[in-house]
DNA sequence: TTGGCGCATTGACCCAGATCAAGAATTGCG
DNA sequence: CGCAATTCTTGATCTGGGTCAATGCGCCAA
């Protein structure tokens, strides 16, 4: 873990200015927000913060990604959460953390002291509205996330995952919705396994079968193509409205 | 669907009181919740929502059980929320239902008009503090919730619903932490299973095998009575940290 | 260049839980 | 009270995904 710094610029366009916190913040709270702030570094792999410690800072994710996950003695595990960049970490208003959250990727956040912070959030309204919101993002997004662990099919599984990746990636590129989106999978096998409460050995027989039907291709291990994104969405057996709303 | 009053007696032990929404209310507060409320009640089985329907109110649920669920269009269905009494329905600043709501039981709402009620939390701070309390715990109980459909198997599911329900009864009820609790079971088979993710043959089966193994015992279908709260503890596969936290 | 280490793939086999199919127990209603 | 409709239980069988084990593929370091 390194501190590190960011010039102006940089933090201009840190993701945290345009979509998490401050959304509608004026250029005075975003000075008071500069005032609490600091850059953190994490290698892949690292824990960040471990299931009941204590923690001192929210943050956003610059860039990277960051997993919350609860664990069983007998070492079971079950991703709970996926951070991608511009996502918020940490509650105000709540001493202890209660997953283990751990960088998946090389990662970068953005914190903020807590306690400043919370003062904050109690002064200005549409801070602490903007939390809910988010907060309401997250129930919806781990709702969406127990249909697909409870009730789907290994295939289902992971064309769900690859498709909520992809849309992710779109949404923050700005891509056009259309074919032919591709990214790379910042996961492990093992880790898209926590993820949607399979073996990896069964992640990696999914994706190997969705290859041969020409649903993705690979380049590599870790690029994934999407030819036909209609048909991914397909796929995943859900509605098939198909748009790319988030 | 049937409108119905309750007199201010009632009305004072109605949960939204003392639980939900207005834990640190003043009395004023409390006059201005009771000019925009309204109870409802539901029979058992009625929808109360569809997903996407628009919602023009939020309600504590006084007395009985909803479900939140999501249903793919091939009918598996997955249960992503359990409102007990005390709990809250709705969300603030949305228009959509996210999820289908059903009356498990017959239930009693206590509703109120959704934009009053937005325009109170926008002046009263500490309302939407107590909201974003709420959905943060919501979050939680998701989570939770989704190490159970990812990783345990179907008898922990079994007993970890059965503690969650007990816990619960308990803290309403103020009962004595320590042994034999009983309590009814509001929620039929197939209901257990579209929480847990199961069929409904595998939830009576593992019933039976609870039974025959006395880490509960049935009194009629539906009268669970709890011999040994620890032991079915062990039995969720949870850390064995016991106590009865809410 | 080679060996070692960390992923990923693939195969063979097995088992928990799904599916299909009777019945039994409750509940509700005329 | 009695008959029908639910709801629940139990049995027999099947299968998707888990488990165990071997092999492959990069990538880095010596």
């Amino acid at each position: 873990m390194s501190d590190m710094t960011f010039d102006h610029k940089e933090c201009g366009s840190c993701p945290i200015r345009h979509r998490a916190v401050c959304a509608r913040c004026e250029a005075d709270e975003l000075e008071e927000l500069d005032a609490i702030k600091y850059y953190r570094s994490y290698e892949a792999g690292q824990p960040i913060v471990w299931s009941g410690d204590r923690m001192d800072f929210v943050a956003s994710v610059v860039t990277g990604v960051a997993s919350l996950s609860q664990a069983m003695e007998d070492g079971r595990t079950q991703m709970v959460g996926l951070l991608l960049p511009s996502d918020f970490l940490g509650r105000p208003g709540r001493d202890a953390a209660p997953y283990d959250v751990v960088a998946v990727s090389n990662l970068t956040l953005c914190c903020f002291r807590r306690k400043p912070f919370e003062q904050m959030m109690l002064r200005t309204p549409h801070v602490s509205q903007r939390l809910l919101e988010m907060t309401l993002d997250e129930l919806d997004a781990a709702r969406e996330w127990m249909l697909i662990l409870g009730r789907k099919t290994a295939r289902e599984k992971i064309a769900s995952l690859l498709a909520i990746i992809a849309r992710r990636e779109a949404s923050l590129e700005l891509t056009t919705a259309g074919d032919g989106m591709d990214f790379e999978l910042p996961l492990t096998r093992e880790a898209m396994a926590d993820y949607l409460g399979l073996t990896l050995e069964t992640v990696s027989r999914q994706i190997s079968a969705l290859k041969r039907d020409g649903v993705i291709t690979l380049e590599g291990k870790r690029k994934v193509v999407i030819p036909d994104y209609d048909r991914l969405q397909i796929e995943t057996g859900d509605d098939t409205d198909g748009g790319l709303m988030i």
